[in-house]
DNA sequence: GTTTTGCCCTGTGCGC
DNA sequence: TGCGCACAGGGCAAAA
């Protein structure tokens, strides 16, 4: 489900439900989706919530803090109903945290606040759009390989935060094929894509994330995103440039959608 | 070193 | 209606 805009939508919604509340206890329906000792976290009260690329951090007032990525298909929910893909419940003083993965894919675990940042996925993230993401890193990323440009700007060690479906949708509107080799964007299309990168990931946010599938926010509703794609998911639909049929093919194992006739 | 492939899981939708 | 296959917001390890 999540990317920056899905992440970011739920950091927000929890921020505001857990600041304070503290955990009475922890409920692990699933050994592997959640990883150290619950027990750090009992009676411990909840600082604040903060984002690294696409993963979820919750910090308490003990040192220690929950990492939680939501992989495909991950929802966290507050006071939501426990359900076939309730993997984890942490119990609070006032409601509850539930975790639901149907593909087991996300996962919860421990480490300690002073040590989130050197978790060995947190600290290799690359540059995050929005934040720290510059036009001149970008265009110094993007020089380094011939990859394909999708495949790099999807690289959480190269950006961080951008996955398939805002991947899909700024290539597009930036009129770059997926496929065109990094390196061989000359300066203005770096330009280009790098402020439709910026602008799909605003759109995101500001409809509160894609509910094409699993994704929904903590307070049950749904995002809006999925009904503003821009080419996502629209294999064989025109075009709203230029009325052309959209493709898809594969590329890197994921589906890519392009125009052939905007996207060069 | 880099890049690709397969895999982790479960469910849904489509073609036959 | 039933069955098998392809595919799904991600990331990792092993292989090439
Ligand atoms: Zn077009």
């Amino acid at each position: 489900m999540p990317e920056l805009p899905e992440v970011e939508t739920i950091r927000l919604q929890l921020e505001r439900a857990l600041k304070g509340r503290k955990i009475q206890d922890i409920k692990i329906l699933s050994v592997k989706s959640f990883g150290g000792d619950k027990k750090k976290a009992l009676g411990i009260r909840i600082l604040g919530t903060r984002r690294f690329g696409k993963v979820l951090v919750i910090d308490l007032n003990n040192g220690y803090s929950l990492l939680i990525h939501l992989k495909l298909t991950g929802q966290l929910l507050v006071d939501g109903e426990v359900g076939l893909h309730t993997r984890v419940i942490i119990k609070l003083d006032k409601g509850r945290l539930i975790f639901n993965d149907l593909r087991n894919f996300g996962w919860i675990k421990i480490a300690k606040s002073e040590e989130v940042a050197a978790d060995r996925l947190i600290s290799k993230l690359g540059p995050e759009p929005l934040k720290d993401l510059t036009m001149v890193k970008f265009r110094d990323i993007l020089s380094k390989t011939a990859r394909p440009v999708k495949i790099v700007i999807m690289d959480q060690e190269k950006i961080s935060g951008v996955g398939n479906i805002y991947a899909n949708d700024a290539l597009w509107l930036a009129r770059v094929d997926p496929r065109k080799p990094a390196r061989q964007l000359d300066g203005e299309t770096v330009g280009r894509l790098y402020k439709a990168v910026l602008t799909v990931l605003k759109a995101g946010l500001k409809f509160g994330g894609a509910s094409d599938q699993h994704y929904i926010k903590p307070d049950g509703t749904k995002g809006e995103y999925q009904d503003h794609f821009l080419i996502y998911g629209r294999e064989g639909k025109p075009c709203t440039k230029c009325g052309g049929k959209i493709q898809k093919f594969f590329l890197g194992g994921r589906g890519t959608y392009f125009c052939p006739n905007c996207q060069k």
